[in-house]
DNA sequence: CATAGGGTGTTGACCCGTCAACTAACGGTT
DNA sequence: AACCGTTAGTTGACGGGTCAACACCCTATG
C-alpha cells in the first residue's frame, strides 16, 4: 500500500523541491477558502438532513424571522446577498410553500414576505442543529481566540477595501 | 434622500425589532463566508487585470512550480481541488498554451504537466501583485494576532472533521 | 404634468465548486 | 493469464454566486 504510493510517487516525480506543505498552508487565501468550503459543507449536510433547506434559504429565513415582514430589498441589504440569486432563491421557497409574499398597500414595487407555517416548521427543525453547530465551534474556541479572530477578519477586510479602494 | 430612504423603511417595515446588525455579524459561518468572498473578489480582480488568469488557474500554476514536474492528480492532493474542475481548467489552460502535457514514459494513464514559456510569463506577471497583496494582508495583523487566527483556523477545522466524523 | 433619477425585482449568461458515474490504465495476486 | 482493487482523468448534472441588462415603479424636481 504504502509502497505502492511510494513507487508511484518515484515514477512520476524526478526531482521535486519537496516542500510538502508548499506555500499553500500560510495563504491566507487559501486557508480561508477552505474553512469557508468546510463549514460550507457542513452547514449544507445539516439543513438537508433535518430540514431540506440550502443555505440560502436558511439565510433567508434567518433574515425574514430576525427583520420581521420585510422585502426581498431589505433581504439583500441585510445578508449582502446578490438581488438575483435571492430572485431565485425567493421564488423557489414560495413554490415549495416555506414562504409567500403580499403587496405592500402603499408601494407595488416591493412585495413583503411573510414565513408560511410549513417555513417556520422548516426553520424550526433545523434551528437547533444550527445553533448547536455554531456553538460547539464556539466552544472550540477560547474567549481570546474568538475576539482575536474576528478582529483579525476586521482587519482583513479593511484591507482589503482600502487596497480596492484606489484603483 | 434620507428622507427618502425613511420614509420607505418606514412605509415597509411597521414593526422591525431593529437588531441593526442582526445575528449575522456573530455568526462564524457568515463572516468566513463574507470574507472569502472578498479575499476571492480581489484576487479575480488582481489577476485578470495584470495576467489574465482565473485563481484556479493561478493554483494551478504556483502549485507546478512548486511542485516541478507534477500530474493533475499531484495538484488535486497539493490543492485538495476537486479533480473534475481541475480536468477542465488544465484543459482550458492547455488550450489557452499556459501549460503543455507531456506522457511519463513509464505510465500512460498520468499527464505529466509543464509550464509553457507564456505560462511562466503570466506567473511571473501575477507574482508580484499577489505577492504584495497576501504581504499587506499579513501587515495587516499583528504577529500574534495572524498565529492565534491560524490557530483558530485549525481548531474549527478540527471541530468540523470530528463533528463529520461520527454522523 | 413631465421627466429624470434611483430603487425593486426578474432574467440570461457565465464561472466556480461539488458530486457521481464512467472509462481506462495500472499493480499485485493467484 | 485472468482477475481485483485502486488510481487517473473525463464528463454530465446541479446549485451557488456574480454581473449586466432590463422593465417597472416610485419620488422629486422643473
Amino acid at each position: 500500500m504504502i509502497a505502492l504510493k511510494l513507487k508511484d510517487k518515484a515514477l512520476n516525480s524526478v526531482d521535486k523541491p519537496q516542500a510538502d506543505q508548499p506555500p499553500l498552508d500560510q495563504m491566507i487565501s487559501y486557508r480561508v477558502s477552505k474553512l469557508q468550503a468546510n463549514l460550507n459543507a457542513q452547514a449544507i449536510r445539516i439543513l438537508k438532513e433535518h430540514a431540506g433547506l440550502t443555505p440560502t434559504q436558511w439565510r433567508v429565513l434567518v433574515m425574514i424571522t430576525s427583520l420581521g415582514q420585510c422585502t426581498s430589498a431589505d433581504v439583500a441589504r441585510a445578508t449582502q446577498l446578490d438581488k438575483g440569486l435571492l430572485s431565485r432563491t425567493i421564488k423557489g421557497m414560495i413554490a415549495g410553500k416555506l414562504i409567500e409574499t403580499g403587496a405592500g398597500r402603499n408601494n407595488r414595487r416591493s412585495m413583503i414576505l411573510r414565513i408560511t407555517k410549513a417555513g417556520m416548521a422548516a426553520y424550526e427543525r433545523a434551528r437547533p442543529f444550527m445553533q448547536e453547530r455554531h456553538d460547539s465551534l464556539m466552544r472550540s474556541l477560547s474567549k481570546e481566540e474568538r475576539s482575536v479572530m474576528f478582529a483579525a477578519f476586521e482587519k482583513l477586510e479593511a484591507n482589503i477595501r482600502e487596497a480596492e479602494a484606489d484603483l
